[in-house]
DNA sequence: TTTAGCACTCGTTATTGCAGAGTGCTAACA
DNA sequence: TGTTAGCACTCTGCAATAACGAGTGCTAAA
């Protein structure tokens, strides 16, 4: 089952081919190419063995051939050279941190959209899991009598807010109290722990100093657990619909409505390791994702891992120039963020 | 340029058909229908007149004849009646304000939704303007030495944040002593005319507590300059891929692209007037949107025009039952959001 | 082991023929 | 004069056919 030298470079032609070209490739435009010396007989033997082997496949039994999923899989996992990315690619990468922006968020979003651009693929991004940052501050704003704004800012300067009512009967000025105690007592406290921490070293304490206490902290707590999950920003949408084997309308609808309905997608890409990751075609499990090839690049803050940058390709991708450019991403927008936040 | 009473009808007929088939009308099938009662020769002869005057067209010499846009037009100005919503309609509807939701972000955004569900079209809604709310606080949150976040709550209980940063050599107790000054000052001011108001009626005052005011005011001024244009929401995006005309992938991309491509359709419905309006094909100036038909239906708080709320679909739309539709949901939104928020 | 040669397969494209749907026109009818 | 029946004509869609090109697999010779 080892690869002979020979079939090796025929395999690696014909991926780096059709990835080029999108077309079948066949024995003779291959012993046309300069890094081939032999003739186009031996290349149907070789072919013939790969094949066999489940490396490439045909689409009709006269036809060139194309990589498998197998085939992909080996092209990038042993043909990969590290490739250097070109220094107009690094300038326009460089240009997301140009201006000076300081939401994580729209460093966050910038980043799609560029990274779309350059590859003419789908980019996503999943946002940094809020629910993992600190507060900072609770604040609540007062609209009328019986609604008011829950603000919550984050150690990296997130802001969530949401509304929410109150009985009439309960004293403004037992509010104002109440959110100086909790601020005090849960400033650092992680977002997804605020609910259970509140119940646990705060509730005491507002018993004793405010009245009707339960009432209102029952409201509180409950707007400040945050079903707020990591958010998903993508670039390029509707890039795919330029790709020739989205050719056809079904495949087309599948993927649209799957990129559509982003707990698919944002669930497909939060289960991905640190570092890069390369999924193809059914390597993703999912039905809308057959044609397809996922890779994912993690980012950080320091140690901590932040989030997720993606691109959304055909299997036909091309995997050296979009793997060389989320690892140059990530690295760069993990030191901008470290610098940005960590020495707060 | 009249048309008699049966060039109506025929008119009529034809136009409900291809709605509802997508297929061309023939003489031969018209006249099988209950409400006809003349012969397929005479449908001919008045077809032929129908064509003559611009009202509809064949797609080839000898096919069945579908509407032109002139038509359509026709069909919205004079023939449709208006139609009552079946109860099952309704209560999907209602079932929009059913649960108790007070953030008119979300209210508005599950209004797209439940209508493009409804329709099986794309549903657009303009959120309101935010730069006509009035400002109720303003607070500031430090979150390092030279980093702050500036919030903005407005009267309904929209939510902005900036993050900023300013000289280190600004002393904090200043900031706080400031940002109570412009919340003073400035309660009940218009976000659009925040920045104006910052300079004709408070710089003064400022001036007299505070010293560095000028560094800090630009600072924070700046940042109150809201860019903020009005959020966009779709419902069913990829709705179109469904629609038999769009069977063409380079009609597909159009749209799509130009749906992606937030600005365009916002501006596209912007501009549009109070209540009900229907734009048919070419109406809308718009070469993506030479097959679809876009309806708007404006919604408000008192008197006063909050936002749109539209369906995009193909020019072969369900007028009637859109229109009702429309109707229906944008009263009941106005009067929902005038309840809630107008006696504050 | 490599290669040249040849028969064979399959997709693509163009052509043809044919059925079905629909039209326009004319002549007859009420 | 308006309506209708009839007929020739047109166009689409589909299926069958043929020709071509690209590519393969196999065999036999180098």
């Amino acid at each position: 089952m080892l690869l002979t030298d020979r079939q090796v470079l025929i395999l690696q032609v014909i991926v780096d081919d059709f990835i080029r070209t999108a077309q079948p490739v066949g024995s003779r435009s291959l012993s046309k190419k300069e890094e081939i010396s032999f003739s186009s007989a031996t290349i149907r033997n070789e072919m013939a063995d790969l094949e066999e082997l489940g490396f490439i496949e045909k689409t009709h039994t006269s036809s060139g051939r194309i990589p498998s999923e197998k085939g992909y899989r080996y092209y990038v996992d042993h043909l990969l050279l590290p490739q250097q990315l070109d220094s107009s690619d690094i300038l326009t990468v460089k240009s997301i941190f140009a201006e000076r922006i300081y939401e994580l968020e729209k460093i966050v979003q910038k980043s799609a959209k560029i990274l779309s651009e350059m590859t003419s693929y789908t980019s996503i991004v999943l946002g940094p899991a809020v629910k993992d940052n600190k507060l900072r501050k609770l604040q609540i704003v007062p609209l009328n009598q019986d609604t008011a704004i829950a603000i919550i800012v984050t150690d990296t300067g997130h802001v969530e807010n949401r509304m929410f009512h109150f009985p009439a009967s309960v004293d403004p000025g037992d509010v104002e109290k109440m959110v100086n105690i909790l601020n005090e007592r849960l400033a650092g406290v992680p977002l997804v722990d605020l609910h259970a921490n509140i119940y646990k070293e705060v509730a005491a304490l507002l018993r004793q100093h405010i009245k009707n206490y339960d009432l209102l902290l029952g409201t509180i707590s409950e707007t400040l657990t945050m079903p707020a999950s990591e958010k998903v920003f993508f670039g390029g949408k509707t890039n795919m619909l330029n790709q020739p084997e989205f050719n056809d309308i079904d495949k087309i609808r599948n993927l649209m409505t799957m990129i559509e309905h982003e707990d698919g997608i944002s669930r497909l890409i939060r289960k991905n390791p640190k570092g890069i990751s390369v999924r193809i075609g059914r390597e993703n499990n999912n039905i809308a994702m057959e044609n397809c090839s996922l890779i994912t690049a993690s980012y950080s803050m320091g140690e901590e891992k932040l989030g997720t940058i993606a691109i959304l390709g055909p299997t036909r991708m091309e995997y050296s120039r979009v793997i060389s450019l989320l690892q140059f991403i990530s690295t760069d927008l993990s030191k901008v963020l470290t610098e940005l936040y960590q020495n707060k």
